[in-house]
DNA sequence: GTAGCTGTGG
DNA sequence: CCACAGCTAC
């Protein structure tokens, strides 16, 4: 019976981020693995010793010049699994470890533009190709014997209760039907368990973005569930062991200084 | 006998610099008058409730879009003496104010490119008329009778000891010697006094800037002296009044999180 | 609103 | 190295 607590957080730029928010948040939350989202910038730009000195050892990195990328920096050994065919590696959206028995894929979904035409907007097409992608991976893995676990910033708030008007966000890419039914087709192909909804039934409203262009982000509370948590069948008991207790979403990182538009959210997993 | 004292800070954006550099400078210097340059923003860009907060009531200022740009903050009342000729009022490099009974000058001097050509770098040559322009100015002044105070970022330093290395400096623009031969010229226009070098003789070293390409300005102390404080003979014996300890440059300010590449030079006058 | 980019200016 | 501008993206 061990503890395993993994975190995912799209921090928008960690060189702007890791000393003054990740590093105070870590000091407090403690997770063994740290999954991280556009991190805005090359490999060997991460600023590695801020995350050494955090207590994190190993590291795992998808970086860009300037724009998306993903890392992972864990207490833990990482094992390489190798690159997957969901993106060419080059578009640094998404990345495979293996971690105390279990393989890891953090994402960073695309965005997809402002207009949700696929006619008209590349952006979204693409987006939608991922999310597509994502699904035949799953599909065609064995996700009821393996244990997998799936995070990160899918960009996509799948039910009414994850956005704070379903109304006025159904034509907002991140809520159009189109999207809602592909990241749905993803849950169906692998099988996944969306440890949130599993622990915060529906109705209860859950965010874990809000917009930057908000004055005060609190009190119009215009959030949306982007970030998620998925896990495959044989780690379904693990994941909801600790129940509610073993999700946490740290709503007050949305209020310091320079934050991220979203915040970290953690599980905690009992293996 | 009551004493005004008058600071000169090249801040290199004010927007940037209000709270975090100059409040707590102006807190401890408590300067009466404080003048600026390249405080880079329009006059309804300026922070003047930072300024207000420091206990500073009346603002004259000449701004610009992002570029160059003086103000003036001060404890006494200012009187708008009108425009002078020297620089068309939208360059936004000098202004002329009365306070305490003084004409109080506030330039920021054209930086004037990389290359010391006034055929290929109009940048040069646009500095070089503009020192033309201050000499004609104050050479058409009753100076021996007036009582002015100049002051500002002058991009020049004149003599051997204002530059780390005078050898390695007399092709890089503020030292050569056609820019010194001219500012020599504005001080004999205008009988000025150059109050540092009044109270601090060569050949002691004196900078008030250092490069932000330094990695480390104290250890390399590449400095020049490119900001000036300079009094017509009416206020001479004000301006030395109190000897060496009346002209203070606020080197210190140099080292501070984020900080301007020029430091405070602050004198009080004895009046 | 925030953070990258390239380019200019210092 | 630093800070604008104007740009793109989220």
């Amino acid at each position: 019976m061990t503890k395993l607590s993994i975190a995912s957080w799209n921090v928008n730029s960690v060189r702007l981020r890791a000393e003054p928010l990740i590093a105070p948040f870590v000091a407090k939350a403690q997770p063994d693995v740290l999954c991280l989202q556009e991190i805005k910038c090359l490999e060997e730009q991460f600023p590695e010793k801020t995350f050494r000195a955090m207590g994190y050892e190993h590291f795992h990195i998808r970086g860009q010049k300037g724009m998306h990328g993903v890392a992972i920096a864990s207490k833990l050994p990482l094992e390489d699994l190798g690159d997957e065919a969901i993106c060419p590696r080059e578009e640094a959206r998404h990345q495979r470890v293996g971690v105390a028995g279990i393989e890891l894929h953090n994402f960073y979904v695309p965005a997809g533009g402002d207009e949700p035409d696929v006619e008209t907007n590349p952006r979204f097409a693409h987006k939608l190709e991922f999310v597509d992608r994502m699904r035949d991976y799953f599909g065609a893995r064995n996700t009821k014997k393996d244990k997998i676990l799936i995070l990160g910033d899918f960009n996509i708030a799948p039910t009414e209760n994850d956005v704070w008007s379903h109304k006025q966000l159904l034509k907002v890419i991140s809520h159009t039907p189109v999207e809602v039914e592909k990241l749905n087709a993803v849950i169906d192909a692998g099988d996944f368990v969306d440890v949130a909804r599993e622990v915060i039934p529906e109705p209860e409203k859950i965010y874990t973005w809000w917009s930057y262009r908000a004055r005060d982000y609190k009190a119009s509370n215009r959030g949306r569930r982007l970030d998620h948590i998925w896990v495959t069948p044989p780690l379904k008991d693990a994941a909801l062991a600790k129940g509610r207790d073993g999700f946490r979403i740290y709503e007050p990182e949305r209020g310091r200084e320079k934050p991220s538009d979203h915040v970290p959210v953690v599980l905690d997993l009992v293996l």
